[in-house]
DNA sequence: CTTACTCATCTAACGGTTAGATAGGCCGTG
DNA sequence: CACGGCCTATCTAACCGTTAGATGAGTAAG
């Protein structure tokens, strides 16, 4: 009956999605010519706890696009006793669109637009109660901030994981500050 | 020489980044029966100002790939002096998948991780000065905010337009916060 | 008559993301 | 020794989200 679409996403898991992947292996790259699994350890390492965001294929699929676009040109260089590896260097093309990349100041502006069109949609068909969403996504959301202030606690101070475990941390607030404000609205609509 | 990977990527513009597509369009034809158009204007009506983040495309490309898995089915009509129009109604999974996704409270939980990641890359390669990077893009989200307020103001009082608005506004104040704390790492580090 | 807009849909192609396959070497346990 | 489990290292198929742009027929304005 194939009924599944999302099926392969079945785990959302804790997508602390990244997008503009692209640019940051090329901007990775552009310090020193790496091989995938490098890249990713390097990854790894500036994203801290939140580097399970990373799968790994996706580097390497990354990676290839970049090549085939001419971004980046690889070398395999085997190795005795271990995987050969395939090491990327950037190429002049690929040195200008980092150059490109950092000079953009382009913000994601991301709304919590999902949710706002799940409350718009069930009140609209009757097939739930806005308020009671509210609720539950209140009490989701102040779990994942008590996770994310735990983990910001682990973090050594100084750390850059630290850093951006605070802007985790600072969104999640604005986003309570939000539901807030979403709990008014749909409380008083319910009134009239 | 085809280094054009995110060529048709061309203008970011506004991306008000959407995701989950498949589940809020689900929901809109749980309260009625429609065809893409109208739930196009819909969709359109639930975003106010930040409609522009839905191109129409993607209504159509969505509303095939749910019948392709099932969700929905699909009926031609004809009608005279008009386009034909294809009217899609939820199937029995569709229903079953609508509400699980009115159940489930998962988060994107989006970190600002692009320039995060941005700070550390040009940082290592020594390509740009990180607290230059923070203070543009800091001037960036200043106008981006003042847009966004003024925006708000525009909007009709208890409009649920102005309600996600106000959701982009406490996001983007909240990024800002977060940028003076990059700007204090970062200029500490500096000192080291 | 031309220009431009609304209705209504579709396509090709890209980038992000995932689960899982592959294949060798290392190490400790029973 | 054999076995399981982990690390290195890469790749694939298949999704989903997203975009620019094509199509084509009415309708309204100038």
């Amino acid at each position: 009956m194939a009924q599944n679409v999302g099926a392969p996403n079945k785990e959302p898991s804790d997508g602390y999605q990244l997008r503009v992947v692209q640019e940051v292996l090329l901007a990775l790259l552009a310090k020193e010519a790496s091989h995938g699994y490098q890249v990713r350890a390097r990854l790894q390492l500036a994203l801290g706890p939140l580097a399970e965001a990373l799968n790994a294929g996706q580097v390497y699929v990354t990676l290839n696009r970049l090549e085939k676009a001419g971004l980046v040109s690889a070398e395999r260089v085997g190795q005795p006793d271990r995987p050969d590896r395939k090491v990327y260097e950037l190429t002049r093309a690929g040195r200008t669109r980092v150059l490109e990349w950092l000079g953009d100041t382009s913000w994601p502006k991301p709304a919590p637009a999902e949710f706002h069109l799940k409350l718009v949609a069930a009140a609209a068909a009757g097939l739930a109660d806005p308020e009671r969403l509210v609720a539950d996504q209140r009490h989701a959301l102040l779990a994942g901030l008590a996770a994310a202030q735990r983990a910001a606690l682990t973090e050594p101070d100084g750390s850059v994981a630290g850093l951006l475990l605070e802007g985790v941390v600072l969104r999640l607030e604005a986003d309570l500050r939000w539901l807030d404000t979403c709990a008014q609205y749909w409380t008083s609509r319910k009134a009239r």
